[in-house]
DNA sequence: TCCTTATCAGTAACGATTACTATTTGTTTT
DNA sequence: AAAACAAATAGTAATCGTTACTGATAAGGA
């Protein structure tokens, strides 16, 4: 693995930004600095950087992923259905029992398991 | 609205099977009954079937939608990301505190709230 | 400095979904 | 029942986010 230009500025833009940016935000963001980068650079470093777990992948419902710098803290995210944006929620149980103590307009809660099934797991799929 | 044979046969598929379907899976059950159904007409009947909801729409983070009847009780869902398939899930507060009492062999618990953000109530965007 | 090869820029391809258009077919009106 | 109108359709093109490909570039060890 090599020490790119292209990877050092993709990590910079991820780790100093406090929002959830998508890879055609970090895309932008990057052209300023590099005028030529490629989109495709940008999505396999983003790509790499979440696989090796130095940057976290937010996968979206709207089809669109996001990029976030790593947390320490475990917490769960608020979607705007508007403008797409990703919100940090720290006090999930707490909303879930209250949704209107919370600083949106939650109408929706979404818990969903992911994981291995039976039939998979017996190696029948 | 007319009544058309495309959409009574889409409906009857979806109202029969106890699977998630995909607008692909619906659309090869379909073509045995009419072989030349166009798939952009099973993915308009899937739509306005889900938006009169007459049928369930599920999105998925994996990009794929899945369509369901309509279920009655409430309840959450399981994905298997080997397969994609996806499970009713009646019993989500147990799990979480307990993901080893499950049939399927959960890695993660996604919890994600939607609705509007402060910056789009106040007509900012 | 040279060599090897990972990485890159640029572009084409992909898969799910939506949009378009000429034609067909329900439904209403005569 | 035939004519007329418009909603719905089949077939196809386009869209959008993302990934794959390819020849050129450049990182970093010998």
């Amino acid at each position: 693995m090599r020490n790119t230009k292209q990877k050092e500025l993709i990590f910079k833009i991820i780790s100093s930004s406090y929002n959830h940016l998508t890879a055609q935000e970090v895309y932008t963001e990057a052209r300023k600095e590099i005028d030529n980068i490629s989109l495709g650079t940008v999505y396999r470093i983003l790509n790499n950087l979440a696989d090796n777990h130095q940057i976290v992948r937010i996968k979206t419902k709207s089809g669109v992923d996001h990029y976030d710098r790593k947390e320490q803290e475990k917490h769960n995210h608020f979607i705007c259905d508007n403008c797409g944006k990703i919100f940090d929620v720290y006090n999930a149980e707490y909303l879930y029992d209250d949704k209107e103590l919370s600083d949106f307009q939650i109408n929706n809660v979404d818990i969903t398991f992911s994981g291995i099934c039976n039939e998979c797991i017996k190696g029948r799929n």
